[in-house]
DNA sequence: CGCCCCCTGTGATCGCCGTCACTTACCGAT
DNA sequence: ATCGGTAAGTGACGGCGATCACAGGGGGCG
């Protein structure tokens, strides 16, 4: 494994762009930590400023409502960052951040983040791109919480998550199949309304569930059901 | 008015950190233009990537559902700036912008947007904290939409905009007060629900309307009654 | 092998609030 | 003073979907 010479960012996207020596330079500021499943990164509200680089693993950006119930606002795939909205202004953090599955991850203090961003333009650029991004799926989320049922809310999510199928392009697959809870959980629903949602789809003969996958049959189908009054 | 001698961008927030010849050359940029109330700046989908900044006058940023139904996202203040999310990444628009009054607006080309950003990073942390900012409120709306009903919004969309009273804190004003229907397009319900509401409130001893101003009486009452579940 | 826990499936209930349909109030212009 | 258009108040209705309560089902671990 020649990956042992190289530095533990090297996988972070934002970062890639860095001449070895800097990235070798950055990795010295980090505090690197390991975190088991579930385990949390840093609650809503806490006043830490780290940025984080998420070299290994999966998080859960979620917020709680008074009663207990989580709002999934992302999943963040391995290789992204998070925390920079307090590293940029210093405010509290805006949601709490946990573990999905093991992971390994990289903290660096807002100080160094901010010089490295002022250092390099390119960078800057990128982490507002990114920005950016969230501010748009942001945008959709609100549209769709303020425009859809919650019936065509799984139907939109479905769509969201399905990789179409190379041969076939009615066709499409969601590999794995997250349980109805974290779907739920991503669109401000119940566990019941995605189970019933489901097994409407399924009776119709546009999904089909198969062990851990979930096989979409009749793509446009679903595409036309969004946004669709209910059209029994 | 030794105004007349200084930029049209100097009231430009973001913009106050530039040397005034660099302003004078930015301003070379831009294209000036004035807009009547209603009038659209831009729509969502469209291509166009300028940058703009609110020299005089206000704007509402609004999606619509394919129903008609408008959602206003921000309502932007004189001296602030918007379209910076196509300009960064280039994606069409995600929402249309329209004045609410009469309005001045200049518009500048992504390219040199970007120069000066590379070129000024105090400018570009600056961005990237306005992003930050849109993003947390986003991510509160968003909490809003999923945990609150209908009328505990109408009470937090009142308690956003009151501002306090001095001499006693535990009373506030909003003026002018906007109109049942802006207000229900903020936090996605229907004119008639605020209303209602608005009544409740009254009727409660709450608040009070006087004339174009509305009178908040019990400020810790209406804090109180958000999240709380209906509690009658 | 069997136990237990987590995921699912589904019926019943019921309350919030969006929709429709008017009425009333207000204000500016003719 | 009269009219017209916009804002606001309010009752009735009905449907969506959250909630509660169970009943399978499947897979991992002792």
């Amino acid at each position: 494994m020649p990956d042992s010479a190289s530095s533990k960012l090297a996988g972070i996207e934002l970062l890639k762009d860095l001449k070895p020596k800097e990235l070798e330079e950055l990795e010295r500021l980090c505090r690197f930590k390991r975190y088991l499943p579930h385990q949390q990164i840093f609650d809503r509200q806490s006043k830490s400023t780290d940025v984080f680089f998420l070299i290994q693993g999966q998080v859960r950006v979620v917020n709680y409502s008074f009663m207990g119930r989580g709002i999934t606002l992302h999943v963040l795939p391995e290789g992204s960052y998070f925390g920079e909205l307090a590293a940029l202004d210093g405010q509290p953090r805006s949601a709490r951040v946990v573990a999905l599955s093991e992971s390994l991850i990289a903290a660096l203090p807002p100080a160094h983040f901010l010089a490295v961003l002022e250092k390099h333009p390119p960078m800057a650029l990128k982490v507002m791109k990114n920005l950016a991004g969230v501010v748009r799926v942001s945008n959709e989320r609100i549209m769709e919480l303020s425009t859809l049922g919650a019936n065509n809310r799984v139907h939109a999510e479905l769509l969201r998550e399905a990789v179409q199928s190379k041969d076939d392009d009615s066709m499409a697959v969601i590999d794995p199949m997250p349980i109805h809870g974290d779907i739920a959980s991503l669109i401000s629903t119940t566990r019941e309304t995605v189970a019933r949602v489901m097994n409407d789809l399924a009776r119709k003969g546009i999904v089909e569930r198969k062990k851990d996958i979930l096989v979409i049959r009749d793509l446009q189908r679903l595409k036309s059901m969004v946004e669709e009054v209910r059209g029994e």
